[in-house]
DNA sequence: AGAATAAAAGACCTTTTTATCTTTTAATGC
DNA sequence: GCATTAAAAGATAAAAAGGTCTTTTATTCT
């Protein structure tokens, strides 16, 4: 479904909103190592998220990366689309060139149903209510 | 969610239920050219699946592939097993080293009801079923 | 202004996936 | 037995994904 990269993305992103503010701002090495994932890898990705204004950051001492309210307010879905494009969401899970209600793979309407459910969790809440609920039901990230 | 491999397998062995038979053997340049798949590449995959005794085949004139009559009765999952592996369906879908209850991620209880929808499909009817649906649905594969 | 810090940017490198081409092996029909 | 056919196998190559390292730029603090 999603790449690593985008895996990693979100997965730092919910790590921002629940371990960052204006204030108080991440390295990429304090993310990287809490997360697991690799350093130099995953500051490619939050530089392409700050190009796209998804999180945001600041150079030099005492600097870092951080989640603005408007960050917070955003929904995840962004997040993954600015990382493995808009088309992850909208094709044939067998790989059809194209997806839809006419021409229906055997797959078709079950994979609706799924992409569906995700899309409500990643689209039908902000950032900030993804965080709480990670905090509220300790979720992993 | 499945790699491209696994899609044309999947493709690859629903056309041969709808097409082929014991005495019906199909070359892959046949099936290559209706699924519009790289012929080479599509060779490669349906050997994968014949060592994995999933499909048959026989060499020589009149030789190509079929389904035998317990190809046809057993699941796609198994396919889909084989080319992809085992940890498909069982994977967090946010990249966690292991996705199970006791440590959900945000996404896992969404994405477990997709994997188990599709799952449904895959492996509650068996490769001769999802034929038949296929052509009375007038499915695209 | 200058030193220190941390992101941004860019150049590489490695591995995996996807794809192609060639040679070998087995089956068929004459 | 020989020519033909088609899969099996193997070698290679191209492309994409994943990952590392180095240099540059902006910021802060002294
Ligand atoms: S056509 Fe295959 S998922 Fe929609
Ligand atoms: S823990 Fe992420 S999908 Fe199960």
């Amino acid at each position: 479904m999603f790449s690593k990269s985008c895996k990693y993305a979100m997965r730092a992103v919910l790590f921002l909103a629940l371990n960052s503010s204006p204030k108080k701002k991440l390295g990429v090495n304090q993310i990287a190592e809490e997360l697991d994932v690799p350093k130099h890898f995953l500051a490619k990705i939050l530089q392409q998220l700050s190009r796209n204004l998804l999180i945001s950051s600041t150079k030099g001492p005492s600097g870092g990366f951080f989640l603005s309210e408007e960050n917070l307010n955003t929904s995840l879905r962004k997040v993954v689309e600015t990382i493995d494009g808009p088309e992850v969401f909208n094709s044939c899970i067998l790989g059809l060139p194209v997806c839809s209600f006419e021409n229906p793979c055997p797959l078709h309407f079950k994979a609706i149903e799924y992409r569906n459910g995700l899309l409500e969790v990643i689209e039908g809440n902000s950032i900030k209510e993804l965080a709480i609920r990670v905090k509220e039901k300790k979720l992993t990230i």
